[in-house]
Parts: structure tokens; C-alpha cells; sequence
RNA sequence: GCGGGUAUAGCUUAGUGGUAAAGCUCCAGCCUUCCAAGCUGGCUAUGAGGGUUCGAUUCCCUCUACCCGCUCCA
């Protein structure tokens, strides 16, 4: 792999899926939209692929998983179970001394854990200001670390305000806060966690995208583009139970659109306001019916999640064999699980309804980042949403003759960053050196021939040789029923190896002059196949070629 | 949202207050018996909007997008 930097290396790959008609900005002669990106011809199909092969090996290679195609527009109170009405709408402030954004919700948590925030506490118990050792820290200390604290810019006039202010004084944070304002009178300020600036008001950052349904257009009318499509998953539950004759455990699967007005869209397509989402609820009994039934869950320690899914598993079996899952099918794509690496949440990080959450995360050029995240959510999502519809839902398991309402894990995955992955990953300038000794880059994207936009390029060697054409006419015809192929008839043989290796085909087929049986009879109906990694060549039969790809791609 | 940078053809880069240059790519043709060959011809650009000026791609302002931080977790 190649060692330019970092940078260099993700701009040359951007540019190469313009060039090639991977990934156009959006609504490019506008001047673009931030946060939003195309698919070209060949973007398209990866992703298409890419897609096809998640909903194959979560519903038809399964007998336990079914899926589900939900609105993107559903009803307004679906997010307020979910919650994400209260926690996609974080106020933020910025820091006017060091311009750093901080959620204004979080900033007394993040104060906890600075040090000379602790100091300052603990010189002001229950609110009481020890003005003295006030002073000398701001003069000596605090002066180092947090000059931007309005007790260290003025320690005489902002005691002075203190002990003006002291009836508002009334516990450890109003004193702290007082100890952070400038102004003689008026609003306290928070101060900024890094460098005890003052903090500009909180500023609602809505996450979601709002909409309106029916042409009237009024508050009453307002609704929400999904910000993920899981909840259309949790929310058609009932539904899916009572028509698929599936049995707890089971899942429900989706693939779709999710919208998020993200603060920061940044780094190409990684992080975008329209993404899509491959999410899969996988629901599973209570430990506690599990006990019932079978005494104890399954442990981790027993080897457990390495073989089959068994009866007396538990949350913690699931968890794991579903990671081990996720892994087992990116490999199957051409993303090794040693370009990936796996993050287990700490139990601070944890959302407050997840039990556990594993993140798998892929070394993008710039940064290692989230893929997909796997969540141990417990029965957070189907309690919130029979609370709030007032519909019940349990489900009665006959085994084990309770009702309860099922427990779920969920494997969260984004489209459009895995795709992302796949270029980085299948990127490569390689150096390789011709016939008279000229070293010239190759650049080749090795993408795994089941992702591949185009599967086989096919090429009659000369294009004024009617029976050469001809030949690979009938070739391309053959194959295209079963796979994308693209046909090329222009240039130089080499040139067209070349352009192909730049799409990331596996595999090109070139009918030559044996081809048409001009050099025996034994060589008649058979073609080149060329191979992009190796750049090596064969003899096959046009025969053999159908089965030859099949077996590649499937 | 805040701060810093960038914006010239499909891509990579020149350049100037007065006609915008090149390489690669792409298209057409000739040639060509397996790895970006050669020859001929062709298409295509100053991100958008204002201003200063006789004249702006160049100077100034605004906007937009992209890149880098703060933030983020599909």
C-alpha cells in the first residue's frame, strides 16, 4: 500500500470517483449542497451491490430474518418515543476566547473532570469563596492554565463583584459561575471547560430534518425525515409478527434513506445529511424467560456465539455472535477484518437504554471511523413506543408460555461510508514497469469481484477486424443477461486493461485472431481472461466463461 | 455555528488589469496481433453575484462549495 500522505492519498481518491463516475458532489452546477452527494454509473452499482449482498445474507440465506421497506415520513410521534425529538436537538455554545464548541448540556459533567475546575470547587465549598487562596491561585496557577477565566484576567474586580453578588452565591456552581463573569452586573456566564472562556448563549442545533405533510403547511402539519430507519422497524413490530409466522428469536430488517442536519458534514461522503442505512432489529427473549426455560444463559466463556445460534443464549451470546457476524460478512466483501478494527463502548459512553455497544471502525485516510455500531439495546425501543401508542407489545411465547416484550440487538450499519471504505480499501497506485524497462504508475482499484460496478470488460483485439467484433458481440450478449459487463472496442488493448483496472473490473476478456480458429482448430472459441491484480493472462474457453464469473461473484 | 485555507477544461497544474497555456483524459479518423504506443483533427475552463475600472480571471465586498480544526458516532 501506498505511503504518500495521508491527505494526498484522499484527495487523489476523490478525484479519481469523479473522474470515473463513482461519486459526483450534488447539484453540482448550483455550486453543491453541503452535505450531500451523488452516485455516477459506476457508484451506483457498487452500491447497489453492496446493498444486494447485505439483504441476501440477512434474508434469504436465513430462515430467522425478514425485511421491511417503511416511509421516510412517519408519524411526529414516533421520534418523541424514540427520543430523539429531546436528544437530536442539543444546545450548543461556543467559546469566545478559544472558539471550541461544547454541548451546553454537558459542560458542568466535562467540568467535573477538569482539574483546575476541581480546584476552584473545592476553594469555594457549598458556594463559600475562600477569596484569598481565590486570589493566589488566579495569580499563580490558574494564570497557566486557564488565562481566559475572567478571575485570572481581573482576580480584584471579579472578587469584588463576588463579594458584591454573594447573595447569589448560593452553591458551588452559581459561585463558579459568578467567579467566570466579566461583567459587574447582568447574566452569569458558564465557563468554557478548556480555557475558562465565557460562553456564548446555548444555540438549539436541530438534528432533524423537518417537513411538513399536507399542502396547508401549519404548526400542527410538521413532521420529520427519519434520522435512521430503525424505529420504522420497532414501530411495524406487531405487524410483522402476525403476518410472517416468525418466532422470537427472529429479526426485521431494512434498508433506506435517513436524513440528519449534521453540524459538521465533512470528510467526502463520510459524514452526510442524506446517508443510507442497512439496520437490522434482532429481537430475542429476556434472560430471565431464558433461565426459566433453561436454568442459565449460555455463556461467553463456554465458546458460545462460534457455533449456531442455540435456545439458551442470552443477551450477551447474542451480542457477540451478531459482531462476529458483521465481521465474518465484511470479509465476504473484500474488507479484511485486519483493516478493521472493533471499539466495545465503555459503560460512561453507553447510551442510557444500551447494555452494550460495539463499534466497527475502518481506517479511513483520514482517521479510523465508525462503519457500523452493534447495540445490546435491551427492550428500550418496543417499551417506549407501548407506552406512548398505548398498544401492547408483547409477544406470547408458547415454548416458554409468558408474555414479555422482547429484548433486541441491533446491527446499525451506513451504506454510504461502507462504500466509501470499499474505495479506500480497494485503492492502489501501483508502480509497474513495461517492456523497455519504464517504470509508469498503475492506478487500480482491487475491488472483491462481488462488489465490482462492472464484472468482466469485454474487447475484441483489433476493432477493424469484423470477425474479431463480431465474436466479442456475441460474448458480451452472452454474459450480460447475468452480470454488468461493458464492451469496448476502442484504443489500444493495453489502454483498455488500463481504463478497466480504474473502474476496479476483476476480469477482461479478449477475443483474438485464435479465437476465430485463424491458428488451428483447437485454440477456435477460446479467449484471453485477463486478471486486474495479477495483470497475468489465460486461455479459456467462451464455454467456461459463465461458469468461470458465476463462481466469482455469487 | 465559529476560526484558518482553497476555488482556472473531465483530471492535474501554468498565467496576466487588455486575445487564457500545457500535460493527461475524452471524442472522431488512420494505424495497430495482448498492458495507458504513434499520427491527424476535435470538444471543454477562470465557482456565483455585486462593486472599482475604458476594460477584472487578476483588486475589493458578499454568497456558495470543498479541505483543516472545534463538534460528531450510520
Amino acid at each position: 500500500m501506498s505511503t504518500q500522505p495521508s491527505v494526498t492519498r484522499m484527495e487523489k481518491i476523490v478525484s479519481l470517483c469523479k473522474r470515473r463516475g463513482l461519486i459526483f458532489q450534488s447539484s453540482e452546477i448550483y455550486g453543491g449542497l453541503n452535505g450531500f452527494w451523488d452516485y455516477g454509473p459506476l457508484g451506483a452499482e457498487l452500491k447497489r451491490n453492496v446493498k444486494e449482498l447485505w439483504w441476501k445474507s440477512m434474508t434469504r440465506l436465513r430462515e430467522d430474518i425478514v425485511g421491511l421497506e417503511a416511509t421516510i415520513i412517519m408519524h411526529p410521534d414516533i421520534w418523541k418515543a424514540s427520543g430523539h425529538v429531546d436528544t437530536f436537538s442539543d444546545p450548543m455554545s461556543t467559546c469566545r476566547a478559544c472558539k471550541k464548541l461544547v454541548r451546553s448540556d454537558q459542560v458542568w459533567d466535562m467540568l467535573e473532570t477538569v482539574p483546575w475546575a476541581e480546584t476552584i470547587r473545592s476553594l469555594c465549598p457549598e458556594g463559600k469563596a475562600d477569596v484569598d487562596g481565590l486570589l493566589k491561585w488566579a495569580k499563580n496557577k490558574g494564570l497557566r492554565l486557564v488565562p481566559d477565566l475572567a478571575l485570572v484576567k481581573d482576580p480584584e474586580g471579579v472578587l469584588a463583584t463576588l463579594a458584591k453578588r454573594s447573595s447569589e452565591a448560593t452553591s458551588v456552581q452559581a459561585t463558579f459561575e459568578i467567579l467566570s463573569t466579566a461583567a459587574a452586573e447582568g447574566p452569569l456566564s458558564t465557563p468554557c471547560p478548556h480555557c475558562g472562556g465565557e460562553l456564548t448563549e446555548p444555540r438549539p442545533f436541530n438534528l432533524m430534518f423537518k417537513t411538513y405533510v399536507g399542502p396547508a403547511a401549519t404548526e400542527d402539519d410538521i413532521a420529520y425525515l427519519r434520522p435512521e430507519t430503525a424505529q420504522a422497524i420497532f414501530v411495524q413490530f406487531k405487524n410483522v409478527l402476525e403476518t410472517s409466522r416468525v418466532k422470537v428469536p427472529f429479526g426485521i430488517c431494512q434498508i433506506g434513506k435517513a436524513f440528519r442536519n449534521e453540524v459538521t458534514p465533512r470528510n467526502f461522503t463520510f459524514r452526510s445529511r442524506e446517508f443510507e442505512q442497512m439496520e437490522l432489529e434482532f429481537f430475542i427473549k429476556p434472560d430471565e424467560v431464558i433461565e426459566a426455560q433453561h436454568g442459565k444463559t449460555a455463556s461467553l466463556s463456554d465458546g458460545a456465539a462460534s457455533t449456531d445460534p442455540q435456545p439458551n443464549w442470552g443477551w450477551e451470546v447474542w451480542h457477540m455472535y451478531w459482531v462476529e457476524e458483521r465481521f465474518r460478512w465484511y470479509d465476504s466483501i473484500g474488507l479484511k477484518r485486519s483493516s478493521l478494527e472493533e471499539y466495545w463502548q465503555k459503560p460512561d459512553e453507553l447510551a442510557h437504554y444500551a447494555r452494550a455497544t460495539v463499534d466497527i471502525l475502518y481506517k479511513f485516510p483520514f482517521g479510523t471511523q465508525e462503519l457500523e455500531g452493534i447495540a445490546a439495546r435491551g427492550n428500550f425501543d418496543l417499551s417506549q413506543h407501548q407506552k406512548f401508542s398505548g398498544k401492547s407489545m408483547e409477544y406470547f411465547d408458547q415454548e416458554a408460555n409468558v408474555k414479555y416484550v422482547p429484548h433486541v440487538i441491533e446491527p446499525s450499519a451506513g451504506v454510504d461510508r461502507l462504500i466509501l471504505a470499499l474505495i479506500c480499501e480497494a485503492y492502489e497506485e501501483e508502480e509497474v514497469t513495461d517492456d523497455k524497462g519504464q517504470k509508469e504508475v498503475r492506478t487500480v482499484l482491487h475491488f472483491h469481484p462481488r462488489v465490482a460496478p462492472i464484472k468482466v470488460g469485454i474487447f475484441p483485439l483489433l476493432k477493424n477486424r469484423p470477425e474479431l467484433v463480431q465474436k466479442a458481440v456475441e460474448i458480451r450478449d452472452l454474459l450480460r443477461q447475468h452480470m454488468n459487463v461493458f464492451y469496448d472496442e476502442t484504443g489500444a488493448i493495453g489502454r483498455r486493461y488500463r481504463r478497466q483496472d480504474e473502474a476496479g473490473t476483476p476480469f477482461c476478456v479478449t477475443v483474438d485472431f485464435d479465437s476465430i480458429g485463424e491458428n488451428g482448430p483447437e485454440l477456435q472459441d477460446t479467449v484471453t481472461l485477463r486478471h486486474r491484480d495479477s495483470m497475468t493472462q489465460e486461455r479459456v474457453r467462451i464455454a467456461d466463461l459463465l461458469p468461470f464469473l458465476q463462481s466469482q461473484i455469487l
